[in-house]
DNA sequence: TATACTCTCGTACGATAGGATAGGTCGCTT
DNA sequence: AAGCGACCTATCCTATCGTACGAGAGTATA
């Protein structure tokens, strides 16, 4: 496994190296950015990562940057770090799932904290992502017929009653019942359940652009 | 249904009084606390409700506040003001899963939109609590083996796995399972699924107090 | 054209679920 | 002592589930 990545973004080239050298000096890589359009033009590093970002920058904010990972669906936690933010601006960036948001000057060791929180949050979700792709993937190589009997399946419905629901026969669904859970690898109907509310959820779960 | 409360905490009486005429002129009903302590010394209003207080109040903090009330497991969305915050102040409140945090002064529309936001998610919430207290009522009911056999039963084992595991006869677990549907009032093992899930997971839902 | 995939339906059989009915033990309360 | 609730077991019966085996029809693709 790679170690977990930090990708920084500041403009001032300063602040760039000593966090650069705080970061690899705990171990980490990292990734440096002189600005948002910098960061965004190139496709992120894979693995383990976390996001370190001035909210003031030039032409793209950090916030703009916050919410435009979300619109491209990058799930990152972010570290805003700022030398001239307020309140309102701290209290925007975590309704939009910021991890922290720590003032100039900070010690060495908050921001490492914060990082290390930022990288663990985001190897949680990375599990729960790898699994959830797990499913959806299984998921997408069922025929839509199976799909749509497993979705009457998943509220409960009887065999006899789905196939009344699609204007099918019996065995038909049955058929198609066995070949999706096959598919998805589902021993029980408890595990399939449990499959479908994670799909559920997990489309659902996306991060609300602020 | 009674009108909605906004609980208001705040030592100045003028800052008290003048929120107190926003919100009453916005058609809600209000509870005035000089003190955080005065607020912890009674239980809070029943219905929907939300929080507004200052984050500095002398002896016990608004912060302090948000983390007793946690601790005691009273849910209720709080909405901070302050005259003289900083960000780690706001972040750590927003993190703790304030509503929103407002540095003064304020517009009166901006208040009172996050009054509605936060009462509009306690509304929310309440509603989610009552479905969930239903079923832990439910859940209450049943006898010790009972619970111990639909945990079995959620797990997607067999009534013939269930047996072995608890070592009992099959037919035991049979009449243990359907008395325990009945009491569920679930008419599906999807359905008590659902239950099961809703239970479990409603317990862990509780917010963090940081 | 041939192959593959999907959808459809039937019969048959074994395993499971769930209820009705009937019986018994144990421990606690009235 | 009697009643009650929780617990355990059994037999009988029915509905449902799950699968195997067999088979025809339509569509897309190589």
């Amino acid at each position: 496994m790679p170690a977990a990545t930090v990708l920084i973004v500041d403009d001032e080239e300063q602040v760039r190296s000593a966090i650069d050298g705080l970061v690899r000096s705990a171990g980490y890589r990292s990734a440096l950015y002189a600005s948002a359009v910098d960061l965004l033009a190139k496709p992120l590093p894979a693995g383990v990562r976390c996001l370190v970002t001035d909210v003031r920058l030039p032409l793209v904010s950090g916030l703009d940057l916050q919410r435009e990972l979300a619109k491209r669906g990058e799930r990152i936690p972010i570290l805003f770090i700022t030398g001239h933010g307020d309140i309102p601006m701290s209290v925007r960036a975590m309704k939009a799932g910021a991890i922290d948001f720590l003032p100039k000057p900070f010690r060495d060791q908050d921001i490492l904290d914060a990082i290390a929180g930022a990288l663990a949050e985001d190897m949680r979700l990375k599990e729960l992502e790898e699994e959830l792709t797990s499913l959806r993937i299984r998921f997408e190589s069922l025929t839509p017929r199976e799909r749509e009997v497993l979705e009457f399946v998943s509220r409960g419905l009887l065999n006899k009653q789905i196939a009344a629901e699609l204007g099918l026969s019996e065995i038909t669904v049955k058929i198609h019942r066995g070949s999706a859970m096959r598919k998805m690898e589902a021993r029980t109907v408890v595990h399939l359940i449990r499959m479908m509310e994670a799909l559920e959820r997990g489309a659902l779960q996306v991060q609300t652009p602020v």
